[in-house]
RNA sequence: GGGCGAUUAGCUCAGUGGUAGAGCGUCUCGUUUACACCGAGAGGGUCGGAGGUUCGAAUCCUUCAUCGCCCACCA
């Protein structure tokens, strides 16, 4: 017996624990033989990290996929894992160790330190699996990877040293997106651009052998002057022309500098006439290599100015030296200020670096960093989406991927951490280096390059984390072994991401993959035919969620209140294929309560004897009732496997929401309530086995979105004996089931209860009144839909009788019904007044629309160009509305008389 | 500076050439063989503005307005 309410608590712990027990998400569990694949590879969440709304919804459509294709007998496998999360998870070690007071990393050591995040990580790492496993995620949990594990690593080892073979990973020295509070290179993905209100400063710079003539630059970074070696000029600004070639004495560190003529100079923008700074600006770095200018870098690894040897040798007075470069910034103003070389101040908005995690200002610093040539691996994923190879589904952001793809600068990979991938190579003491997968086969290396062994010391620098992860379609299949399910599963089908990750994970598979991977033609070969992009999960307002706003809604708080389904349906729903969803918990209620109405029809056709029959055909039904809802409830899965194979989430979880509620429940068992109590037992004997099977093909069409629900019912109702678990039945294929006879009658009684229900209301009816209907001008058919359904059309209209009849009762209420006229004699309770502007009012509408029909039908061109249908529609629709015109009419001529 | 997107009922959003929809909220009525996490009914929109294409436009095009996002080295 099924309790009143459903309680999702209890229900999903049970069920989730049995599925995994029973072995339910195998990789090719309840498949059918010889079935094709269907593969799709998790999204690996950070470690450290907890689920929130945007894992929710990612996830909640990778299942949805996931279960409807097992559903289908394919040969499925979700594979599951997590990221090292390189920065993040350093960080929340760190953190960690601050707060207990115990040594810092650097007191520790690397190898203890590193122990101590394996350390952590088999304590407190890895929660999120439990958290997708109460959202329902159904994954091959047996086959989980980690990206730091033996085999992932083994993976990224083989890449990095094949690519560097190849001449596709450099070691470089350029200006890079130096992190001041990490210590680290970051990618130019990480840096996030951030407009703040600053100032432009102008500084006179003194003309050398010219007195009293200064050049004016305009800056937003003062510090940096103590770096210059140029100031450059338009080639064409009449100002400077007369300067070029010329020098200038750069003030503080009294350093002769050039003025150089270059197009960067902008004669609109500042002064016209721009400071150069080669170490410490992308632009700068450029003009600094054209006209081969030093380069002087005047910033520690901490953004201070230096404070060594070198700052004396570039003449930056002590009492600079050591300064933060914001301390440094106000320190140069002043200076400027008191010798009068400052020439104004402007309020100026500028974009700022910062870095992601670190959420500091960046700093363009000049390092050795380790470089992927991106723009070589992308050309074959630019082709591979251009042919179609790959779609991305909605196909607006295949344009954003080529964009970026097409303009792809050079990846740094090398990371100053210690939690990662370390790069695997060696250095000898001259400098050469040996990138090899051991630090044996680097010796080997060395031992035969120099002709005998030497002293190697291995970069300390780790990889990217991404760099792992672009990896993940085939390091996860077991790669670089040739394993029976890499040769299974790759290429993998869809991959589901957010737009934030494409440039980041996306775009880097595609390279990877299709440099590495081949098919049986030696044909580089794309991870995943398609790329569902999903949109991100906002506030109710429409904002981003973030802790510091406090707007964060915890899927795992709204899946303890309302149930995972509740929350799984919601995301569906809305997840229209648009570039946000705007979640409110009001919304989770409402389908909160759509599991609750589906579970009470389910315990009300329970209540009512309705059991599965296994002999039951759906084909065969003979009642009316019932040929209509198997043909409705075959229509509905059908637009539910057709929404799923394109993507549409939300239409597919619109089309079970309405058929359940507004179709079976309200209509369905409503009809059935009379065959229950009625004597008929061989009607009753099929509406039971009709209701049971409905139920059925509700809990396969549905299970995907609401798993855990959908599974209980299926237990409790006899499935579990029949076909194991809900998760492996059989998906729905039940096309051309229905009648269009059984349509069009059960039509007709519901808008006949529909128009006396409307009718009653209006003319404030007591609820409890039951009044008699009279059927006038009705055809031989009406009259036997009317006597077939009268029970029911009495219970569910609340009347006492329902008769054709030709008697016109004077003063009855009334409307039309196709060809017939309804009369409701409600006596004193009539207001004839009010009757008579109901009817007008009906009357206008109608008049209205048949104008409109006219003008249209009357209209030449539409009749020659519009299709025919569309044409007879229309002709239809208005013989329809003058039918129904003339019956009003007549209707208000009889309350006139009776007036 | 370049690109993308949004603007539809009080709110949150579907619909993307052929009779304007849902959920929530509002109002009225209601315990009738499940469900008040319920039932019945009602009200509510010139689909951001202006042009255009078309027999026909919320839907396609142009333009304007407002809001949002992404990319970019402008001092």
């Amino acid at each position: 017996m099924l309790d009143k309410h459903y309680d999702p608590a209890a229900v999903e712990r049970r069920i989730y624990e049995a599925w995994e027990q029973g072995g339910a998400f195998k990789a090719g569990a309840g498949a059918k033989p010889g079935a094709d694949t269907f593969c799709i590879v998790i999204p690996p969440p950070n470690v450290t990290g907890n689920l929130h709304m945007g894992h929710a919804l990612n996830n909640t459509l990778q299942d949805i996929l996931i279960r409807f294709k097992r559903m289908q007998g394919l040969d499925v496998l979700w594979q599951p894992g997590t990221d090292h999360a390189g920065i993040a998870t350093q960080m929340v070690v760190e953190r960690q160790l601050a707060e207990r007071g115990e040594p810092t990393r650097w007191d520790m050591g690397r190898d203890a330190f590193i122990e101590r995040i394996w350390q952590w990580k088999a304590q407190s790492g890895g929660a999120i699996i439990n958290q997708l496993k109460r959202l329902g995620a159904s994954c091959d949990w047996s086959r989980e990877r980690f990206t730091m594990d033996e085999g992932l690593s083994a993976a990224v080892l083989k890449v990095f040293v094949q690519l560097y073979k190849e001449g596709l990973i450099y070691k470089d020295k350029r200006l890079v997106n130096w992190d001041p509070k990490l210590l680290t290179a970051i990618s130019d993905l990480e840096v996030q651009q951030v407009e703040t209100k600053g100032h432009l400063w102008h500084f006179r710079y003194p003309v050398e052998g010219q007195e009293g003539r200064y050049l004016t630059v305009a800056t937003t970074r003062p510090e940096t002057m103590l770096g210059d070696t140029a100031v450059a000029v338009h080639p064409e600004d009449e100002r400077y022309k007369d300067l070029i070639g010329k020098h200038l004495l750069l003030p503080i560190v009294n350093r002769r500098i050039p003025v150089v003529a270059d197009e960067h100079a902008d004669p609109e923008t500042g002064s016209g006439a721009v400071k150069i700074t080669p170490a410490h600006d992308f632009n700068d770095f450029e003009v600094g290599k054209r006209h081969g200018l030093p380069q002087i870098n005047v910033f520690d690894q901490y953004a201070r100015i230096i404070s060594d040897a070198r700052a004396g040798d570039f003449g930056i007075p002590v009492e600079f030296q050591g300064l933060d470069r914001f301390e440094a910034r106000k320190k140069v103003v002043a200076w400027f200020e008191e010798a009068g070389l400052l020439e104004k101040v402007d309020d100026h908005t500028l974009m700022l670096p910062y870095g992601d995690r670190s959420n500091v200002v960046i700093e363009p610093w000049l390092t050795d960093q380790w470089y992927v040539d991106a723009a070589t691996l992308a050309k074959p994923a630019i082709a591979a989406v251009e042919t179609g190879e790959t779609a991305f589904v909605p196909k607006a952001w295949e344009k954003t991927y080529f964009e970026w793809m097409r303009n792809i600068q050079p990846w740094c990979i090398s990371r100053q951490l210690w939690w990662g991938h370390q790069i695997p190579a060696w250095y000898a003491p001259d400098g050469h280096i040996f990138v090899e997968e051991t630090e044996a086969e680097a010796r080997a290396a060395a031992e035969v390059h120099f002709g005998k062994p030497v002293e190697l010391k291995r970069d300390p620098d780790v990889l990217d984390t991404w760099f792992s992860s672009a990896l993940w379609p085939f390091s996860t299949l077991g790669w670089p072994e040739e394993t029976p399910e890499l040769a299974r599963y790759y290429k993998t089908d869809v991959l589901i991401t957010g737009f934030d990750i494409i440039f980041f994970w996306v775009a880097r598979m595609m390279m990877f993959g299709m440099h590495f991977m081949k098919d049986e033609k030696n044909i580089p070969e794309v991870p995943f035919h398609t790329v569902y992009i999903h949109a991100l999960v906002r506030d109710e307002k429409g904002q981003k969620m973030s802790k510091s706003k406090g707007n964060v809604i915890d899927p795992l708080t709204l899946i303890d209140q309302y149930g995972a389904d509740a929350l799984r349906f919601t995301l569906t729903a809305m997840a229209a294929q648009g570039r946000d969803i705007k979640l409110s918990t009001g919304r989770v209620e409402g389908y909160r309560n759509f599991t609750t109405k589906l579970w009470n029809a389910v315990r009300f056709a329970e209540m009512n004897g309705c059991a599965r029959d296994a002999s039951f055909d759906p084909a065969k039904v003979e009642g009316t009732l019932n040929r209509w809802i198997v043909g409705e409830t075959a229509r509905t899965a059908d637009a539910v496997t057709q929404a799923l194979d394109a993507y549409r989430f939300n239409e597919a979880a619109g089309a079970i929401y309405r058929f359940v509620w507004n179709v079976f429940c309200d209509w369905f068992l409503e009809f059935a309530k009379p065959v229950f109590s009625g004597a008929d037992e061989a009607a009753q004997a099929e509406t039971r086995a009709t209701a049971a099977w409905v139920i059925d093909r509700i809990c396969r069409m549905a299970h995907p979105i609401m798993p855990f629900v959908t599974e209980e019912i299926w237990g409790l109702t006899g499935g579990t004996q029949a076909e194991g678990w809900l998760v492996h039945a059989a998906w729905p294929e039940d096309k051309g089931l229905g009648d269009k006879d059984a349509d069009a009658e059960i039509g007709w009684v519901i808008r006949l209860i529909e128009g006396v229900r409307s009718v009653r209301a209006e003319m404030n009816v007591p609820a409890g009144a039951k009044i008699p209907l009279t059927l006038k001008g009705a055809g031989a058919e009406a009259a036997a839909r009317l006597d077939r359904h009268r029970d029911l059309i009495l219970r569910l209209a609340r009347l006492e009788s329902a008769d054709v009849s030709e008697d016109d009762t004077a003063g009855a209420v009334r409307f039309v019904h196709d060809e017939a006229t309804v009369l409701l004699p409600i006596g004193d309770v009539v207001d004839l007044k009010a009757e008579r502007a109901r009817l007008e009012k009906d009357l206008k509408k109608l008049e209205g629309e048949i104008r409109g029909l006219d003008a249209k039908l009357s209209n030449e061109k539409f009749l020659a160009k519009a299709p025919e249908e569309v044409v007879e529609e229309n002709r239809e629709r208005k013989a329809e509305a003058e039918a129904r015109k003339a019956k009003l009419a007549d209707a208000i001529a009889q309350l006139a008389a009776a007036g």
